[in-house]
Formats: C-alpha cells, structure tokens, sequence
DNA sequence: TCTGATTCAAGAGCAGTGCTCTCGTTTGCC
DNA sequence: GGCAAACGAGAGCACTGCTCTTGAATCAGA
C-alpha cells in the first residue's frame, strides 16, 4: 500500500516483525504463559521500555501471535487441502485437511494451545482475530458444500427443530446456502471432534490409552467422512 | 484413618483445606493464571511465606485443585449417570453422562480450563492426577459395557487394524474385556468430541454459529447415542 | 538550510509475583 | 521439664508488566 515510504516507517516494520519472531521463538520454547516482554528485548537487546513503543501491552503482542499462527495453521491446511487431486475427491480433501491440522498442531504445540487452549485471563479475542480463526472452518464447510447431491448422510438422520434448526439456518445462509442443516450440524461436529482428538493428544489426555495416536487418528477421520457422507473416491 | 490426632494434625488439616477453598475462589474469579499465592495468604491473613510449610509451591497447590476438580466433576456426572432409571437404559445414561459433565462446565468454567485446557507451562501432571482424571471416560466405559451384545454398532463400522488395533485391544483388557475394539474406538472418539463441543463452547469458538449452544449440543449428543449404537428406550 | 515538532531508545522506578532463608515462638512427645 | 520438630513472620532476591522522564535522532515545513 506505501510503496514510497521514510526510512523510519521502513524500520519500524522491520522491528515490529523482529519482536514478533523473537517472541515466536520464545513462545516455541516457553509458552505462552512464560513469554516475556523483557526477554524478547532482551535477546533483541534493546531495553524493555521501548517494545511498548511497538505494542502497546503484552496482551497486543500476544494478539498478533495469534493472528500470524491462525494464518500459518490455515495456510498450511489449505494447501494441503488444495493439493488434492482431484478436487471432486471430497473424502481425499476431508483427510487432508484433518491430518495437515494436526501435523501443524504437533509441530507447533505451544501456538496450538494459543489458539485453541485455555484463553489467557481477562483476555477476550478481537475482532480482527475471528476472520483468521475462521479459516479452517470454512475449509470444512467448502468442502461439504461439494458434496452436496453427490451422496447421502448414512442414517439414522435425527431432524434438527427449534434453536438450533435456526442457527444452523442462518449459518448457512450465510455461508454455504446449499448445505442442508443435518450435514452442517455435523460438519460442525466433526471439526469440535478434529480438535477435541488433536487437543487430547497434545495436551497428553490420551497417555496410555491411543498414544502414539496417529492410527487411531486416521481412523476416527475415517469414520468422520462416512458420518459426513463423504463418498469413497471411485478407483 | 487417625480417628485419634493431635490439635497440631487437626489444625494442619483444617488450615489446608482453608487454603485451597481460598484459591479455589480466587480460581474461579481471576483464572489459573492469575491465581497468587500471596494473595491467598492476603486473603487468610497471613504470611505469604508460611504458605509455603502446606504446598511447596504454586504447582503443588494446582494439583491439589486440579485432583479435586477432576472428583467433583466426577462426583456430580456419576451422580447424575446413577440416578437414571432404569439403569439399563443406556441411552439415557449417555444423555446424563454429557449433559451433566457439560453443565459442570459451565457452572465451573475457570476449573474445567484447569483440567482440560492448556496445561500450565512446564507442568506435567503427576501420577496421583490419571486416576481422577479417567473417571468419566471410566463411566462411558461402563456404559458402553452394558450394551454389548443389546445392539450392533450402526453400518459402516470400519476394520481396526495395525497399532490402533493392539492399543484398543490392550486398553479393553484392563477396562472392559467384553467391549469390541471399534465400539471402544467409538467411545473414545465421542469422548474426545463431548470435550471439543464443550471446550469450543466454553472458549467462545462458537460465537456468532451455535450460541448459545444448548439445542445444538442435545442434538450432537443425540447423534453419537447412534453411532455408539445406544438402543432406543422402549417407551 | 535552519528550525521545531515528532519519534525514538534508554533508564529509573512502581507494584506485583514465586520462592528462600533466617529468626524467634509455639507445640507436642519422651 | 527439656528438646526437637513444626510453625508464622519478615526480609530479601530475582523476576514480571508497565509508566514516566530525559535526552538524542529524525523528519517536515519555512
């Protein structure tokens, strides 16, 4: 957008991008809990005061953390799903969408636990954030839109009335018009489940029972895409 | 055990507990993080350093609470699982199972983040810790139980094969030798996916989709009964 | 080119944290 | 009654997020 722009502003992204990677590192390391504005100066080795010059709290820093992992985790999740070939093959598109998340999610565990951990307290996520947040979501929702016609939910199908039915309405509405509510009720479901099974194993829930948990993974995944009515691909 | 003990035990004892009622309703106004021992030692009157003779540190005193979370949450779903007449009605029992542990949740928001969100930094849960942290999926265990051979799991049930296959059948021997691999399979996925309905509810993933949640989580819930092959009541 | 306003980095300082060590005091057991 | 163990309080260390002030560097307009 400023493709003329002083040596100052030039310098002042290049910081703020400087602090944002020292604190990813030290987010990697640490988590986010321990992450420290004085650490990051320090190993920038500028005095603490002056970060404030660039974020105005701790909380803001953490804020564009978030924002840059949520783009990261979505980007990595699309292209997977992209990669697919060919992109009728919405089962295919279902499984890469569900092992890129949780291979980005075991790469970078402490920014998964950002995102989808405990809030930090008092910490209420921005507005800026839900776009970004969103992303996979509506990978999933795109991808059930593809299938819609091409096969059916396996019963039982329970009806959906009342609150719900509306919700689901008005979520589709606005975004994928053709999904009848049943299968977006459980597209919803099946990314609370993608992220309830990557969250038990990295927060060390399944110790002892699926762990390693990549087979039984893959397999809930599978059961997932006949749950959503996903067909086989035709080889 | 002591029913005879000194005034010092007694006092120790009593001074313990008032210790972690104390942070326990610290917890549930500030969040894990910011719970302060000093302030807790502020709130009982006393030092912040004589704290320290009853947990030997912070950690200490978050598994004292995170132990008693987890039998709380325990006590109130197996409370709410008991009372379902008749006790073979096992759909029933699953529809209590979830809504009681959800309704804990909500009731006890900052404690549930201690035991299912993101765990403190650094911080392994101790050993004392798995026992009361099975108790649920221990309960869903039961559950399924009573209902081999009543029912067959819905079609199509996928073949297990490979390293989910041993560590299902590894976990059925000590849990429940009777249960199948796929419907233990089933039941740690639904598991898994009650906590992520929760979780995402309770960390406002949820907002501006299904929220307030309620009808869609009966609904979901309603579904896996299906998929665990939960039979009707015959009313 | 000089000047005045703005931006910047640094330092000191505040209130708070977890935790340790020391010091008298109290308590309970032999 | 004496003694060791348990106890509470206080001072202090190293750390945190954050604010305020001070002096230097930079930029834009006359």
């Amino acid at each position: 957008m400023a493709a003329i722009q002083g040596a100052r502003e030039r310098a002042r992204e290049e910081l703020t991008r400087e602090i944002k990677e020292a604190a990813r590192r030290q987010l990697g390391v640490e988590g986010a809990q321990r992450l420290s504005l004085r650490a990051v100066a320090r190993e920038l080795g500028m005095a603490s005061s002056a970060l404030y010059r660039y974020f105005p709290s701790r909380d803001d820093l953490l804020t564009a953390l978030i924002i840059d992992a949520y783009n990261a985790l979505g980007d990595q999740v699309q292209r997977a799903v992209e990669d697919v070939v060919p992109a009728t093959d919405t089962r295919a598109r279902w499984y890469a969408l569900a092992h890129a998340a949780r291979a980005w999610a075991k790469t970078h565990p402490h920014e998964y636990a950002l995102l989808y951990g405990t809030p930090v307290p008092g910490y209420s996520a921005p507005t800026e954030t839900i776009a970004p947040a969103s992303r996979v979501a509506l990978l999933l929702v795109q991808l059930l839109r593809d299938t819609v016609g091409r096969f059916e939910l396996p019963a039982p199908v329970r009806p959906i009335r009342g609150e719900p039915a509306q919700q689901l309405a008005a979520l589709a509405a606005v975004v994928a018009p053709t999904v009848p509510p049943p299968l977006l009720a459980r597209g919803l479901a099946a990314w609370a489940q993608l992220y309830g099974l990557i969250s038990f194993e990295l927060f060390g829930q399944f110790v002892g029972t699926a762990d390693p948990a990549d087979g039984f993974f893959a397999h809930v995944v599978e059961e997932m895409a006949d749950l959503l009515g996903l067909p086989e691909a035709t080889s």
